[in-house]
DNA sequence: ACTAGATTGAACCAATGAGTTCAAAACAGT
DNA sequence: ACTGTTTTGAACTCATTGGTTCAATCTAGT
């Protein structure tokens, strides 16, 4: 066979192992060797499921990616049956999305995105597949959704969405130091609160 | 005396194409050599300016934060001085940040900051004395004004400016693709445009 | 013109790390 | 037990690069 089912696929642990390493060190600063070790695995093993560094970061990343889509779709899902009061249902949502922002994974993420987008830039193609666009689509669909269920005034339900998430990922880069400082759930839901107070401002109806 | 005044002073030539190398190829790519090349000087006068590589790299992003600070401090100015219609004055606050949001060097310094922010602890600094706290601050300040005056109706000054900060610059983050592509006049004007709608449905008093 | 300090180019050293090779060992399926 | 594939560890090659040394050259100020 083409995938060794043998052992408990090391080629998972190694995506892992090198996701985790990449995460602390960078890519320059990483070295195969300790990627190996993290991933409980001699470095011949590494070259053996992937060719060469780069393709190591870029399978790793992909990985990484896909599951932070996943993970922050899933967490939409309350807007497909929202409740009565349309606030709660924001605010769980909205809670929901930045504890995922502010995981350590995502941070790391979004870190080596913005480092080495410049050295690869077939990573463009993970932001748009799937990072924020495929996010904004999906939110703005909800959204457009609910305006014509008469319960939000959103004539360009893109916008509005592109303005939901600002509001809630906006004040972390400063209160976050830029991903490195990890802040309690009060403080989350007070940002939360004021951003679906803002958002209801701009795109509520009547009923708030 | 200390400073060097001989030549046209190479220290500034070499913070400047160090910034530039940098922001070119990440610190760990960017080599000493390619970088006294950019600066038009020998390598051991890079050497003979600053200690090591790593110094010379945090010399050359405090420089760097430096400038990009005092530029967007100034782009505050009109707030000052506001028109009667608070409308237009707060879309020309906005559209300037947004222009400099959207800078070359402004993105590189970003990008910089989030990929080596881990291996060089001290960068914390930047952040809050002369990144978004700062001007965080700034504006918090100006829309207090505002808001004594009763042009505006900002309970929370704090939260005021960071949300119509994170209404200006969340959206370029997915429009730029995270500052890889620059964006048109025009649609740095639609995002100012919409920003203010809601900042104003948010904050604003009857004359609007 | 003279001197002291800065600059230059080139060569050099040492460390790091990517990627390979290979023989020995472990494993899976039969 | 047998066989073919995979894994392992260790050693090895080779390119890159940070940082230094040094003698020759340049510049500024006197």
């Amino acid at each position: 066979m083409a995938s060794s089912r043998g052992r408990i696929d090391k080629r998972q642990a190694i995506l892992d192992g090198a996701f985790t390493v990449f995460a602390r060190q960078g890519y320059a600063q990483a070295c195969v060797q300790e990627i190996a070790n993290e991933a409980g695995v001699a470095k011949p093993t590494v070259y053996n499921h992937l060719n060469d560094k780069a393709t190591l970061f870029r399978h790793a990343m992909q990985a990484a990616a896909q599951t932070a889509l996943h993970q922050r779709l899933a967490a939409l899902e309350p807007l497909a049956d929202p409740d009565p009061d349309l606030r709660v249902t924001l605010e769980d949502v909205g809670h929901r999305l930045l504890r995922l922002h502010t995981d350590d994974r995502s941070c790391a993420l979004r870190r080596l995105l913005y480092s080495e987008i410049t050295q690869f830039p077939d990573f463009l193609d993970i932001v748009t597949e799937s990072g924020p666009h495929r996010l904004n689509q999906a939110l703005a669909d909800r959204l457009a959704r609910l305006t014509l269920a008469g319960h939000l005034r959103a004539t360009d339900p893109d916008q509005a969405a592109e303005q939901f998430m600002a509001l809630l990922t906006g004040p972390l880069e400063a209160r976050t130091r830029m991903g490195t400082r990890q802040i309690g759930d009060a403080e989350l839901h007070e940002i939360t609160r004021a951003a679906v107070r803002t958002f209801l401002h701009a795109f509520g109806t009547a009923d708030a």
